[in-house]
DNA sequence: GCCCTTTCCTGGAAGC
DNA sequence: TGCTTCCAGGAAAGGG
């Protein structure tokens, strides 16, 4: 499931196909739902024309500044592009844009959830999306205050996109397995030094799944692909997702997949111990 | 206002 | 073998 390292690739990926500057001549939706915003007609007439001015990210949304507008992406569990010449509809192609060299845009979405939204502005989307964990913004003081202030659990805290934004439930995972916290924890009991550890697991594990362009879990209907096609490395990394059974990297201990939250979760029953 | 539950979706896996 | 049920999960909406 993209989460901010696939993210993050997903829009490097695009800046290095060259679509900076390219016009949208046409596009078509094969699923009115995935338009959120505003309804497909409108969404229609307002996209084509329009030039792509700037490629970003902002938590785990795809900023596409246009021309006039500004188109939001989510990805959401089973979102994909692929950038080609083919024509033909692939069988969970949602929409695609059609650019003025001929290039496509396929956007896939398996199990459309995914979410396009063409605004004037992105304040108004921006305004509930906390601090970008890779900026100059997530200082440990910054974190520190906003778990202090925080009575959930610690996994479920750091899944709300309002604290911090990008992580999803792998790199959650990851990082509560290297700072030793138990999801369940609350998040204003948990100590100074593991404030810090947790602080600096988050930073890590996002600038590791960046490094490997990314984690692609399974084969035939894995959830993420780069633009290109390319599957990412960063599966070869994990130390606790997915990897239930199997020993702890740290200790040897089996791990073990509870539910947190509603989620899936992987922990060590041994290093992440409930304070 | 905070926190928990439900909903949206498909298809692979598990259960009978 | 073939059918039904369960499960995966990000984020918004609804309820307590």
């Amino acid at each position: 499931m993209p989460e901010l390292p696939e993210v993050q690739t997903i829009v490097q990926d695009m800046l290095a196909s060259d679509l900076l500057g390219r016009k949208i001549a046409d596009v078509q939706i094969y699923w009115k739902r995935t338009i959120a915003f505003p309804n497909p007609n409108i969404f229609k007439k307002q996209i084509i024309n329009e030039s792509i001015r700037e490629i970003g990210r902002r938590g785990k949304f795809i900023v596409l500044t246009l021309s006039h507008f500004t188109l939001l992406i989510h990805l959401r569990m089973t979102g994909k592009f692929f950038l080609n010449n083919q024509k033909k509809k692939t069988p969970h192609e949602r929409v695609r844009l059609i650019f003025d060299d001929g290039r496509i845009l396929h956007y896939d979405d398996q199990r459309k959830f995914g979410k396009w939204h063409l605004l004037e502005s992105s304040n108004e989307k921006f305004d509930t999306i906390g601090i970008e964990p890779l900026s100059p913004s997530f200082t440990f003081q910054a974190f520190k205050a906003l778990l202090n202030n925080s009575s959930q659990q610690i996994k479920p805290f750091l899944l709300n996109q309002r604290h911090v934004a990008g992580l999803g439930n792998i790199y959650v995972d990851e990082a509560l397995w290297a700072a030793k916290i138990h999801p369940e924890q609350k998040a204003k009991t948990i100590g100074l030094s593991k404030q810090k550890e947790l602080h600096k697991a988050i930073i890590d594990v996002l600038k590791q799944g960046i490094a490997y362009m990314g984690t692609t879990l399974g084969t035939q209907h894995a959830n993420y692909f780069s633009v290109s096609g390319r599957r990412g490395g960063n599966q070869t990394q994990l130390k606790v997702f997915r990897r239930e059974n199997l020993p702890c990297p740290r200790c040897e201990t089996t791990l073990i997949k509870i539910k947190v939250a509603q989620r899936g979760t992987h922990i060590c029953p041994h290093c992440q111990i409930l304070d």
